[in-house]
DNA sequence: GATCCGACACGAA
DNA sequence: TTCGTGTCGGATC
């Protein structure tokens, strides 16, 4: 068929029966050249007329035409116009599978193709009948056939969003920088954007907002006049402007009518915004967005409480959408059952089954509209409005399938009443109600149904602007009054992204009154050094011990350390873990950061998820106990036998920062000395006490020296020596007189009293250390687990890890995958990285039978199974250093005083620049067949030393250091940490 | 009196 | 400007 012939045929017509329409459809086949649905789908399930048709609706489907994954087709028929028949397949796009386009057609002028993915922002594309002559109309119905994704708009809802809200960003911006406080600028911007919102979903009438711009753009001085009135008009029920009839807007936004005087450029900023088309905003990333303008330096607590939207999801779905869905999923099945009984039964009884299927229908729909989800630190609203869509999609849902099973359609009941919200920051509150409201209205509106009216905006009283955890109860009676934990509304679900702010972080944020109320009201269930999170955590753990079902919260990553870890033990005794993300990345740019997902139940749960794999059981340092046989490796406990043999290396606190310098006006001190300095020190003559200066100068030792290459600093390092003692070496007594300077200033008093001291000397180290003729020295944090030797007089600094052994054998141990395995399991993270930490790792680290630290080397040399490690461990730190500097490429050359390590300096250029690259990180990035070989060789010769087979698991190790370490600590006691 | 951490920090590419 | 990888100070117990 031609498009003249289709033209000529169908134009004007109107059709009022539905085979009319279907014999419509079929030749728009024919033009286009596209199978009908009976060419291509026998069975009509992906592709055909009437879809969903059964014998209860009596031959009506949920659209006329359907092509699944395309598009859902609705005919005039017997709807007033094209938007009625619109909202009929808006409303069943659900039962559609959210079919990508919403075509609508009168037969005879229109064929109307709508938009419908939930992410892009909506488009219209309009076909009349008499343009099918056209190749571009007639390939936007071919794409329909073919290829939606042709019809995708390319701006997605975010991108409008950032682009529209960036406009708004620069007025902000604009009105700040004339002096006015952030937060009455941002409610009155709020309101505009409310404004332009509800101008363009047709909630004002007539581009009213629009055309009192235009007005205003000409006598700016009348825009205070303009806008109040409309305002004003908007707050009261029955308002008007001018003619026009303003319908009534209640929710605490419009509750007066202030305006900021704007000049003319500003008038024409919001003028440009307003021409944008504001229905499809996603008020998901408003918050942000106007923050950013409002206070672009401060990245306060609204952006830091931005989570996208997958990540929200990642909570939304197991906390509140799975149980529903489980609920509706059983009602479903017992509904099916009375309509069939009520259609097999005639009279009396069948009337009783189908009253017992609307009972059943109206109870589940009950639930759901008492269902109450709160956030308790909402900031902008993000986790609010995605909870709020997920609750109207699920009673949707079920009330587009209860009507398939032939029950009668009810108005869907619920609204933005269904989430509850506490946040400090009253503009950020603010946004969260425009949020919820503009997503409860978007989603009446994608869905086919009218917004709610009279008034449009309730007060939204359900969030709240208070502070989450405490509140100040006066007490008339002495004129005081006492902090008190915060009241949380009773909720079904409670979820949110609670502000991270660490322990240290906690007093110099919040106020350090603040804090310590904060911890005295909840000294019982947040210890001490605890993550602010954790407040969050407890307090969702009292709401689950009550009538709360589920919550699910984000954290930072470092929730599983130490501290905080109590608050997830205490929450793991009594509940029951849904879906665990121990540590995923943060998407926020700014903000390097990795958090922790942690969503619970009240109930057991089958099958948590643990990092979105099923698991048996997720203990609470969120791990699975598929992992370590059932152990909880928390317990492990410190060892005597590894007493007093790991240490931190010292504290200088020589500096203050550069910057303080600066301020203060000061040198910036240090105990450090560059090393044309150290060794001008090193050989100057005997000082007054008869003592060279290789007392008091010595290598200092950094992280990066080990991970990297070494930098062969030096440092002035008195130890506990009095200020008499020191004052005797004159040029580095003389060197460190900044020092002093700086201690004045520092908040620790009694650190000038020790000036000539660093902050930490770690004489208990030195002690330890002096003895040997070498030592063991790891990375604080480094991406592989790395030991290495260093010698006398090398002094470590506290970012390295020393462990006071001079044998191989210690040094094999700790090199081989048990000790690593267990280091990662145990040690906590920065990041993503792994960072040792002594009192957890080393200390609880059981070392094989009769190798323990507290025993001298020689005695277990005269084992075999040491002899060994000790063999292995010597080969592999030789092909290292070998690899390190190769001899070809290096001279080394004494200190210029004995004892002193030597130097060891590249022989020219070329070398140099090749030995940049030489570095342990690097050689563990591509670890090489001869490393991976002497590793392996090592690892075999340790698991021998346990008595283990060589080839055991991961998990298979951890279960037995863990039963290990259980049955040496028996005798010690338990979480000594 | 040491420990543990960093809604990070900084140099290299 | 993004990527990769671990400093170093000091509040906090």
């Amino acid at each position: 068929m031609t498009p003249e012939a289709f033209i000529a045929k169908w134009q004007n017509s109107k059709i009022k029966e539905r085979a009319a329409a279907q014999e419509h459809f079929l030749d728009l086949c024919r033009m286009l050249g596209e199978q009908t649905p009976a060419e291509a789908d026998r069975d009509g399930i992906d592709y055909g007329f009437e879809f969903g048709a059964t014998k209860t609706t009596g031959g009506r489907g949920f659209a006329d035409v359907f092509k699944r994954g395309f598009f859902g087709m609705e005919y005039k028929g017997t709807h007033a116009d094209l938007t009625a028949a619109f909202a009929q397949l808006q409303r069943y796009a659900v039962a559609l599978n959210n079919p990508p386009l919403l075509i609508v057609s009168d037969v005879g002028t229109t064929i109307r193709i709508h938009t419908n993915w939930t992410n892009s922002v909506s488009r219209i594309y309009d076909i009349p009948i008499a343009e099918l002559g056209d190749p571009e109309k007639r390939g936007w119905l071919k794409a329909a056939f073919t290829d939606p994704d042709a019809l995708r708009p390319k701006q997605t809802r975010q991108e409008l969003t950032e682009e529209v809200a960036g406009e708004f960003a620069r007025l902000a911006r604009s009105l700040r920088d004339r002096g006015h406080e952030p937060e009455p600028v941002a409610h009155f911007i709020n309101r505009l954007v409310f404004c332009m919102f509800a101008e363009d979903v047709k909630l004002l009438p007539n581009h009213i907002f629009t055309q009192m711009l235009e007005r205003a753009l000409e006598t700016p001085e009348e825009f205070v006049d303009f806008a109040g009135q409309l305002f004003a008009a908007m707050r009261s029920k029955g308002g008007r402007v001018g003619f026009e009839r303003i319908a009534w807007f209640n929710g605490g936004l419009f509750d007066d009518d202030t305006v900021f005087v704007l000049t003319r450029d500003e008038i024409r900023i919001v003028y440009k915004a307003a021409q944008h088309y504001w229905g499809d905003i996603d008020p998901a990333i408003l918050g942000t967005l106007f923050e950013r303008g409002l206070d672009p330096d401060k990245r306060s607590q609204l952006g830091a409480h931005y989570t996208d939207r997958d990540k929200i999801m990642m909570i939304i779905d197991p906390v509140i959408v799975e149980p529903l869905s489980a609920e509706w999923e059983v009602v479903r099945t017992e509904i099916e059952g009375f309509i069939a009984k009520a259609n097999q039964a005639r009279g009396g009884a069948g009337t009783r089954a189908f009253n017992q299927a609307r009972a059943a229908l109206d109870g589940f729909l009950q639930r759901l509209s008492q269902y109450r989800v709160l956030d308790p630190a909402c900031g902008s609203g993000n986790f609010l409005y995605l909870a709020l869509r997920a609750l109207k999609d699920l009673e949707h849902r079920a009330q587009v399938e209860a009507e398939a099973l032939g029950l009668p359609r009810t108005f869907p009941r619920i609204g933005p009443e269904a989430v509850l919200g506490i946040e400090l920051n009253p503009y950020a509150a603010e946004l969260a109600r425009v949020s919820v409201w503009i997503g409860d209205i978007q989603w009446n509106l994608k869905n086919g149904f009218a917004a709610a009216e009279n008034p449009i905006l309730k007060p939204l009283r359900n969030i709240e602007c208070r502070d989450a955890l405490v509140s100040w109860v006066p007490d008339t009676s002495f004129a005081g009054g006492k902090w008190v934990s915060a009241e949380w509304p009773i909720a079904n679900a409670i979820i949110g992204n609670p502000p991270f702010l660490g322990s240290r972080k906690m007093a110099p944020a919040m106020g350090s009154q603040y804090v310590s109320a904060l911890r005295k009201i909840y000294t019982r269930t947040v210890p001490k050094g605890a993550d602010f999170v954790c407040f969050w955590f407890a307090k969702a753990h009292s709401a689950l011990r009550g009538s709360t079902e589920r919550m699910g919260l984000v954290s930072t990553n470092s929730l599983s350390n130490a501290a905080s870890r109590q608050v997830l033990r205490d929450l793991f005794t009594d509940q029951y873990p849904i879906a665990v993300w121990r540590d995923e990345p943060w998407t926020v740019s700014g903000a390097a950061v990795r958090v922790a997902i942690v969503c619970m139940s009240s109930e057991p749960v089958a099958n948590p998820m643990l990092d979105d794999m099923a698991v048996d059981e997720i203990h609470s340092d969120l791990r699975s106990a598929g992992t370590t046989r059932g152990a909880d490796l928390t317990l492990s406990k410190p060892l005597r036998e590894n007493a007093n043999k790991a240490y931190q290396g010292v504290v200088p606190r020589g500096s203050i920062n550069p910057t303080d310098a600066s301020r203060l006006g000061l040198p910036n001190g240090d105990f450090a000395v560059s090393a044309a300095q150290a060794r001008e020190m090193l050989v100057a003559p005997l000082n007054p006490n008869g003592r060279p200066n290789t007392d008091v100068v010595v290598p200092y030792l950094i992280a990066r020296d080990l991970a990297q290459r070494p930098s062969g600093r030096f440092i002035v390092a008195f130890g506990t020596m009095t200020e008499r003692e020191a004052a005797m070496y004159e040029l580095p007594f003389n060197h460190i007189a900044p020092v002093k300077l700086h201690r004045q200033h520092m908040a620790q008093p009694e650190a000038l009293t020790t000036w000539w001291q660093h902050w930490r000397p770690r004489p208990e180290m030195s002690a330890a250390l002096a003895p040997l003729t070498r030592f063991i020295v790891t990375p604080r944090v480094s991406k592989h687990r790395l030991f290495l030797w260093r010698t006398h007089p090398i002094l470590p600094d506290n970012a390295v890890v020393v462990v006071a052994r001079e044998d191989d054998v210690t040094f094999g141990v700790l090199h081989s995958r048990f000790h690593e395995l267990w280091a990662l399991r145990m040690g906590s993270t920065l990041e993503d990285r792994p960072r040792y930490t002594p009192t957890t790792t080393f200390q609880t680290f059981p070392f094989p039978h009769g190798l323990t630290p507290d025993i001298p080397s020689v005695v277990s040399m005269a084992d075999d199974a040491a002899k060994h490690i000790a063999h292995c461990a010597k080969e592999l730190n030789q092909l290292r250093e070998n690899w390190l500097n190769p001899a070809d490429l290096v001279r080394r050359e004494p200190e210029v005083v004995p004892g002193y390590p030597e130097r060891i300096l590249p022989i020219n250029e070329e070398a140099e620049s090749f030995l940049k690259k030489r570095t342990l990180t690097n050689l563990y990035n591509e670890r090489p067949a001869w490393l991976h070989h002497a590793h392996e060789a090592l690892n075999e010769a340790v698991a021998a030393a346990y008595g283990w087979p060589a080839d055991l698991g991961d998990d298979e190790v951890l279960a037995r250091l863990f039963a290990l370490n259980q049955e040496r600590g028996s005798e010690g006691h338990a979480d000594a940490l």
